[in-house]
DNA sequence: TATGAATGAGCATTCATTCAT
DNA sequence: GATGAATGAATGCTCATTCAT
């Protein structure tokens, strides 16, 4: 899942040292292009806020852009990471929910992550891109994944072409909480705005609600 | 509505040349900021797109940053004037769904648009950027006159904190059209993505369906 | 004959202003070059020798090679126009006698120049270099042009392979006045230098030498 | 000859293994500023050539511009080893011509780095300059030598400033097959190269050639 | 009004050299 | 003695912006 760092390349030995240097430039990155967007941010801040100099990040990266793409890689294998363990079991609604609301709970932890993410994407070179357009596939894939077992378990009856596309929906609605922020949350809790899009969603998939949430 | 506009110094009095110019600015600016970004597009590359020189270009803007305002608020005014058509009347389930209808047609005209301005616009600067939010609050604020027609003629069973909520979903839910095109458009059509988008919006807001699209 | 410095880019329009600007950092580049070798001078220096800004310097070229370009074609350029005048006519050894010693006499005058384009010559990209090296192949058909009028009129005695060879000796031994010149010039004047090695030259070339030079 | 090593200074004490290190050093040095020129050499590519580390470089050097130091120091020392051998006995023009030829099969084993010492001389510090120097005016003198037995011995006819001048013609003559390889390999062959210079020069010196060579 | 040459602060990146282990 | 991680001054090049014509 972290092969993805192995793309870029290192004149240090140190696996270790390698580790330890990159966690330091992926929190710098993290915060620097939340607050001022990649474009804006130099190099020599990176350094800076990762605590060494422009010289010792030079040895790590061989581009700026390589700093972006380790912060998309280890910004999905925090999101995956978490994810993960909400694997579908038994095809019932209540893993189904269960796993949205700790997908939204992710996102809500990692708004500015989120944020960078999406809007820095493109900045990254074209290999790069495709390697993160993989990872983004493959996160949709868990909750298609989930749709799946529904459907096969009777609780919910959709077609192929309905769980792709509603497995996207779901995402999307979650990612709404970190992207519209500006206007949801003077007005919601991420308590409230979870259970409301939950709702939204069963109903949308077609749930036969009684009183689930 | 084009306002937004006169936030931007000129240094030339002719009202009608202001206008042309900037129209030549604004198609340049979409043009060149959806292939490369804005970061990555020179004011050089702008004024030449234009048919101008930068000497002309500095004589209509103060700023590289009042070529993506003018751009922002331009794709604004066309989304705008091709939605505000579909005013809310009798606030019925069809009015509803063609309204939702003609904005993914929309979103589906401007993708390369949208992108640009979602994915650009923190580049703005501070003052620019709430006028922007402010814009993007009034077309979400389309879709809650709507949804507040249905619940008052009783198509709909909603309460104030929902319609908001959805307002946004709903927008939300279209826009993936547009983010989301490498996954969605190798699958879908855009009826087709209508269409079950559509449904599940329906769905999801509690409508009373029996058999519509 | 100039052709060449066409093939430096320029974003500038004006042809005058492109000329005397060129002719401002072929003139930096020179003295520079000649003082600390092309590596060691930096694109700041060339442009604050040239009386201009960075900014400027590169409007008119690409990379610093371009500079180094523009210098070795601006040398070959004097050159070329100060010896091809000498053309072969009568193809006698008065002739040939003129002509190495006009070329020496330009060697000497452009000593500097001379260093400076056979030590750096190395550094120019591919392209340039084989330019370079095809004027230089140009300068060599002078003298081996001369030296085949002299063989047609029966002053010489010599076959293809041995007109090709020694007229690059003739030009090799020209050079040495500039490349060994911490050891020549102490000892030899320039005149005496080059009587010394026409003599050399016509014996070596089996001219039937009565008393000439 | 060899005391010219002892201008770089060294932390390690074993001579042994100083000359053991600076021998893989000159070996890298050779291969890779015959590749792409000294400039353009990091040391830690020449670290890495020699097959150790750059912090092991600098316990042997003090800086980059000692390892061309010694590379030019090994190049001559290769090439007086392998002329000096040639010494003037009894000045004939057999001795001479040997002399001629040796030297000139010596270039053509040593092309590249006679091109290296020559094109990146200048890059030398100024004491290690005029060392170089003072070598390269060891060199000539063994001409020098040889032509001065053979007017003792009266096979040829020269007064001082003509046997110090056409020292240096000799050896110029012969290093036109390393300076103008891409002119004169593509037609000539070492031997006929040698065949003809040896005659020029000859003939040059004023030597009563009745077939010789 | 329009033009485009000039400017220089700013940026990514390199690389010789040092020094703690 | 050997190693290689760290350093930061230095450098080539870009580009938004200005201003004289």
């Amino acid at each position: 899942m972290t092969e993805g760092k192995h793309l870029v390349k290192t004149s240090v030995k140190d696996e270790q040292l390698i580790t330890k240097r990159r966690q330091q430039m992926i929190g710098a990155g993290v915060k620097l292009f939340k607050e001022k967007g990649f474009h804006r941010t130099t190099t020599r801040e990176i350094a800076k806020e990762a605590g060494f100099s422009i010289g010792t990040l030079y040895e790590y990266i061989r581009t700026k852009e390589d700093v972006l793409y380790l912060v998309c890689d280890s910004i999905y294998d925090e999101v995956f990471e978490r994810i993960e363990s909400v694997g579908a079991k038994n095809g019932t609604l209540d893993e189904l929910v269960s796993a949205i609301r700790y997908y939204y709970s992710v996102i809500n932890d990692m708004q500015d992550e989120f944020v960078v993410m999406y809007q820095e994407t493109k900045s990254l070179p074209k290999e790069a891109l495709s390697y993160v357009l993989r990872k983004e596939e493959e996160m949709t894939a868990i909750f298609r994944t989930i749709l799946q077992s529904c459907v096969t378990s009777g609780e919910l009856s959709l077609n192929e072409r309905e769980i792709d596309l509603y497995a996207h929906s779901i995402f999307t609605q979650g990612q709404m909480w970190a992207y519209r922020r500006w206007a949801l949350h003077k007005n919601y809790s991420i308590d409230e705005f979870t259970d409301l899009q939950v709702a939204f969603i069963l109903r949308g998939l077609g749930a036969r609600t009684k009183g689930e949430l």
